[in-house]
DNA sequence: GGCTGATATTGACTTGGATCAAAGGGGCAC
DNA sequence: GTGCCCCTTTGATCCAAGTCAATATCAGCC
C-alpha cells in the first residue's frame, strides 16, 4: 500500500508546529520566513484523528476553525433532501478543509476521511488576526481561496460540457498531479474512493465510471484493477480530453 | 424594459464613491461604519464603463485588480480549447468580479457585460492594505469569497445530479431571489441572457432549455415571452425541485 | 483462514437530452 | 420605417449514459 509511505511510521515525535512540519510548500505556510511561520506555530493548536468513515464536519455545524490536511484522505459533499450526493472535492495533505463555512458561520458540506487521517485545526479567527500583521500570510491565504474558485470552475466545465471519457482522463490527470506534487509517482496510484464516489463527483454512475476504466484499459491508456491504477500513457488520456467529436 | 431603471438615469451627479453609494448592503462596504467606509472611498479609484457585448477583462489577463458591479449585467464564462464554453456565473448589481484572479495573478475566465454597465474597480493590494487595517472589511470580504466557493458547490450539484427542469427551476429561483434582495418584483423579470448562455451555465443545450421554459408554461408555472419572465407559482418550481422521480 | 457484505464489472435494455432541421419573431442598424 | 440577422420555438430522430440485473472480486472480521 503506497500510501502508507505518506503516514509519520512512527509515534515517538509528532510534529505539532507548522516549523517542522514537511508540508511547507503545500500548506498554508508557503512562502513564508521563519520567524512568521512560528508565530503561525501558536495558532495551530490542536491536530485531531478522523478515522475512515469518520465525518471531520458535517453540514449545518457552527464554524469556527479552518483545517490543514496533515496526513490522509477526504471528501466533501453536499446532500439533497431526496438523498442525492454531490462530492464536491477529494483533499489530500497540505490542502484546506472548511472554507465554505465562513460564508455564514456554518458548514455547508460534509467533510469525511476516506482513509484514517490527521488534519491541523486552525482556528479562523486567529487566522484572520494574524494575517492581518502577517501580508504574506493574508496574501497566500487569498490566493488560497481563489484557487478554490478556479478549481470548481474547472469542475463546472467538466461537468458542463465533457463526455463520460473526458471526465474520467481529467480526473485521473488531475490526481496524477497532485499525487507528483506531493512526491509519489505520477503513473502510479492507489483510489482512495469508490466508483460511486468518482461517479458522483464527476455527474456520472458508478456503473458508467466502471466502463469508461475498462476501455481506458483495453484501448491501453491505463492499467487498473480496482483501486490501483497504472497510467500507462499520459499523453494518450490528454489527446482523449480535447477531442470534441470521436470517430 | 425595467432593467432601465436600473441605470442612474441622470448623469449629472457621478458617484464615485461608496460612502454615497446605495449598494451598501450588497456590496463589500457590508457592515461597516461610516468612518470605515470613508476609507474604503479611497481604495475604489475609477469607474469604468462596460458596454453591452465587451469585455471587462479576458482569461490570461493580468490581475490586479477586483471589480463591483455598479449597474448593469455580467457573465463570466471559461472556453476549452476546441470551443466548448461553460458559462460559471451571472453578476448583478452589487456582486464582485475578478476573484479567480488572484490565485496566480491573472484571470482564469472571462468577463463579458450582457447590457451596457458599469464597474467600480477596487485594486486588489490596496484591497489587503485596508483590510488588514480595518477588520470589518476583512472579514467581509473573506465571507464574499467563501460565498462565492459555496455558490459553486450548489452549480456542482445542479450539473451533476438534477434534471433539465430541476435546473431550470433552480435557476429562475435564484434569479428570483437575487432580483428580489435588489428591490425588484421577485416574479417579473428580463432575462439579460440568450437561452444558450442559459444553456451553457445549466450544462444543456438551448433548445432543451427553451422546452423547459414552455413546459413550466404549459404547466402554469410561469409566463414567458422570448426574455420577460413572470412566476406564477413559486411553490410549485419548488417542488418541481426537490423531486427526483417523475410520473 | 474462511465467511460476509461492500465494491466492481459486465451485459441487455431504456431514456432524457442532444442533434438535425425548419419556421417564426423581435430588436437593432441603417 | 423596414429589412436583416439573431434568437427562439417546435418537431423528428438518435445516441450516450442511465437503469436494471447478474456475477465476480475484494477487504475486513471473527
Amino acid at each position: 500500500m503506497p500510501n502508507r509511505k505518506a503516514v509519520a511510521p512512527v509515534l515517538t515525535v509528532v510534529e505539532t508546529a507548522c516549523s517542522n512540519c514537511n508540508l511547507h510548500e503545500l500548506c498554508l505556510p508557503l512562502g513564508m520566513s521563519t520567524e512568521e511561520v512560528e508565530k503561525l506555530d501558536e495558532l495551530v493548536s490542536s491536530r485531531r484523528r478522523v478515522k475512515r468513515g469518520e465525518h471531520l464536519y458535517r453540514a449545518g455545524d457552527a464554524f469556527d476553525s479552518i483545517f490543514a490536511v496533515r496526513s490522509g484522505f477526504f471528501k466533501t459533499d453536499v446532500l439533497l433532501e431526496d438523498g442525492r450526493e454531490q462530492v464536491t472535492g477529494f483533499q489530500m495533505t497540505g490542502e484546506l478543509l472548511g472554507l465554505d463555512g465562513i460564508s455564514n458561520e456554518q458548514h455547508s458540506c460534509n467533510a469525511i476521511a476516506l482513509e484514517d487521517s490527521e488534519v491541523c485545526t486552525i482556528p479562523f479567527s486567529h487566522l484572520e488576526n494574524l494575517s492581518r500583521e502577517i501580508q504574506t500570510l493574508q496574501h497566500h491565504f487569498h490566493q488560497v481561496m481563489s484557487r478554490e474558485i478556479v478549481r470548481d470552475h474547472g469542475v463546472m466545465m467538466l461537468l458542463g460540457t465533457m463526455r463520460a471519457e473526458e471526465r474520467l482522463a481529467a480526473f485521473l490527470l488531475n490526481l496524477s498531479q497532485r499525487f507528483t506534487a506531493r512526491g509519489y509517482s505520477p503513473a502510479e496510484f492507489y483510489l482512495r474512493m469508490t466508483r460511486e464516489e468518482i461517479g458522483s463527483y464527476l455527474g456520472l454512475k458508478l456503473e458508467t465510471v466502471s466502463r469508461a476504466f475498462s476501455r481506458f484499459q483495453e484501448e491501453g491508456h491505463i492499467a487498473v484493477q480496482q483501486k490501483h491504477v497504472r497510467i500507462l500513457n499520459i499523453a494518450g488520456l490528454k489527446k482523449l480530453m480535447s477531442q470534441h467529436t470521436r470517430d
